[in-house]
DNA sequence: ATTGCTGTTGATAATCAACTCAATATCCGC
DNA sequence: GCGGATATTGAGTTGATTATCAACAGCAAT
């Protein structure tokens, strides 16, 4: 699922209108709108942890864990994040030692179990 | 050292003029002299790339090292690790396993030397 | 003291991202 | 099929990013 049609999905679950879910975000409608219907990029980060903070409560989800999803659909990374690799070289390297062969979400999965087993 | 410092240092060792560097990558060489002070913001990752592809050159370095040295001391991060990231949603949550403690750079290199010794 | 190379600066332009506003269309219960 | 909520569209705004251009200054050799 692409990242207009999750968004608009999540909204409705939330039984939301564009129009509530825009006031509270503090955008207009019409924005969120043209957001669903892929008619424009998906928004800025800002956005976007607004959109999971509205939408958290009443699905009931982890907001940052949300927002995380959102964020990395909509193609972006997580700022925090990037500054974390931004400001570590070294993080860079090592993202590139594993980027070709890691591709797929287990693999990834699997690196997280063993960093896990690592630290016990 | 900061980027401009960097840079004009690269520059100076690969015996470039900033008119011959500019014109080599496409650029006004003004720009780089502001770059080059810091009167304006790090260019663009196609420029910085531009640059690594010319000095890798005169330097004996692996271009693409250079690049990704330049793009991160420019506070970004290289263009294909970032879709890398976007489109394998565990790779956040991965990093997010990491980031706390996993600061320094010797940590990110440590980090590497177990892979490498991993795959043995 | 002029020529030729090098670097710096201020003003400005082009492009893009991230939106808003006014108008119009669609849906839905009555 | 009307009215009110809801959604969509086109045109325009704003600020940041990413540069260019014209002008000028320092310096070294001729």
């Amino acid at each position: 699922m692409d990242f207009p049609e999750r968004l608009r999905s999540l909204r409705k679950q939330a039984q939301l209108s564009q129009r509530d879910l825009a006031e509270s975000i503090g955008v207009d409608f019409t924005y969120l709108s043209k957001i669903e219907n892929g008619r424009v990029e998906p928004p800025s980060e800002a956005v976007l942890k607004g959109i999971a903070r509205e939408l958290a409560g009443e699905l009931s989800r982890n907001e940052t864990e949300l927002g995380d999803e959102l964020i990395t659909l909509a193609g972006k990374i997580p700022s925090d994040l990037a500054d974390t690799l931004s400001r570590n070289p070294g993080a860079v390297q090592y993202l590139r030692s594993l980027g070709d062969d890691v591709q797929s979400l287990d693999e990834w999965r699997r690196l997280i179990r063993e960093r896990r087993s690592d630290q016990r």
